[in-house]
DNA sequence: ATATTGCGTAATGAATGCAAAAAACAATGT
DNA sequence: ACATTGTTTTTTGCATTCATTACGCAATAT
């Protein structure tokens, strides 16, 4: 069936690289799990010898990824001092949710825009998942259910400088292991706008959507700072 | 004058290192003026070898460095192949100054809420030399005053997080050079945004000024995106 | 003549070694 | 007993060296 102007994979194409990730590459991507996963604690102090022992490279490749991970913001950097897991401050937190709000808003605006039929039902099956999630009361499925119904609206807004940014921030706030929806009201109260969210989204309605997205995320930022310990 | 309990500098309190710049950060200091100055062009491509015996350094420091600048994407690397400075394609534009724009208007929003007295005469003052710099057709000053202006009030709306992304994305698109306001109208348009915003501001109408602020850069988006050649 | 294969060269990637800075500890003096 | 100074040890910072990969050119075969 080959034949010379068929659909196949053209091996003369110019650049077409196989880009086999660098090591350092691999360790920006170990550390991050690290981090966010809990294997490294915001403010632990990190040893280059000891990790890259741990690690199984040398301190080279090591390093060049925490400078990654630095300009991340998920480590900082003292000169001839040490390196750390980034422990935010209140303010911090504060700033990033508020920015987080404005990102969210302007994802639901060009996602109200741009999305597709077949995403909107994606959508909307996250958020029946969701729905059912909170009903059994299982707390971790109905945080990933959440977290895939933000993550697809974020796509379906079609800007990729949006949602590289937006996961970025995602990464920093990772390791405060959030802890908000304690109370029941709160909760069902978050379910409540989820349910608007959807509504509008089907609708189309992009002011609406964006307001109740930044709304939404804003009330997490004081859930989340209301019971945090500052120590 | 001195006592015990004055307000001198304490030297006992713990950490308050004095944080003598690393060789790497130095290295991505001058990588930074070298690609957003137009030492370095677009596409470019860097060898290591090369540009650490111009810089005087050694290979280590500079790929720290690089591996730095590659996750503010002002450069992209390729494994086993090579480091260019990134030349951003027509989509990346556009999704750049689009994520800009919610940027802007939430500066401008936060800015109508926050900004001090003083800061809204500062930005007065600004709004008034670039009102000059544009009756005597000084472009260069004209860019620098309302850069100065937009800088402003993105520090009036006091919140680092939206600043340190606002810087980022503001420097990879420096290395464009960006030539709008070519004609005479679009630029006497541009000033009129400006005297909006300005009356905005100092009525303190925070959803006006983020209007039109986000108005603004998707204007500019459009510009510069309708006489640049895709080559 | 063109395409392909093989070799030499130059680039990037990673590990090791050495210098410098900082922290921890011990010793000494008050 | 406490503070201070000197010494040792650890850790970070950078340069150098070695390994691996990719590119360029020539030679050869079709």
């Amino acid at each position: 069936m080959q034949t010379s102007d068929d659909t196949a994979l053209d091996l003369t194409a110019r650049p077409l690289r196989i880009e086999r990730a660098a090591l350092h590459d691999k360790i920006v991507e170990r550390l991050h799990d690290l981090i966010t996963e809990g294997g490294l604690e915001p403010g632990e102090r990190i040893n280059e010898r000891e990790l890259a022992e741990r690690l199984a490279v040398s301190r080279t490749p090591l390093r060049e990824a925490l400078r990654v991970l630095a300009a991340e913001k998920l480590v900082t950097i003292s000169p001839n001092y040490g390196t750390f897991v980034t422990r935010m401050t209140r303010q911090e937190i504060h700033d990033t949710f508020e920015l987080m709000s404005a990102l969210e808003r302007f994802s639901g605006e060009l996602a109200s825009l741009r999305i597709t039929a077949e995403e909107l039902a994606d959508v909307r099956e996250a958020h029946e998942a969701m729905l059912g999630h909170w009903q059994r009361h299982d707390l971790p499925a109905y945080y990933h259910a959440n977290q895939r119904i933000h993550d697809l609206i974020n796509r379906a807004a079609r800007n990729d400088a949006l949602r590289q940014t937006y996961l970025s921030l995602n990464r920093r706030l990772h390791p405060l292991r959030l802890s908000s929806n304690r109370s029941e009201a709160k909760w069902r109260k978050a379910v409540e706008e989820h349910r608007d969210m959807m509504s509008a989204l089907e609708a189309r309605d992009g002011p609406a959507l964006g307001a109740l997205m930044e709304r939404h995320l804003l009330e997490k930022r004081d859930a989340v700072l209301a019971d945090w310990a500052d120590g």
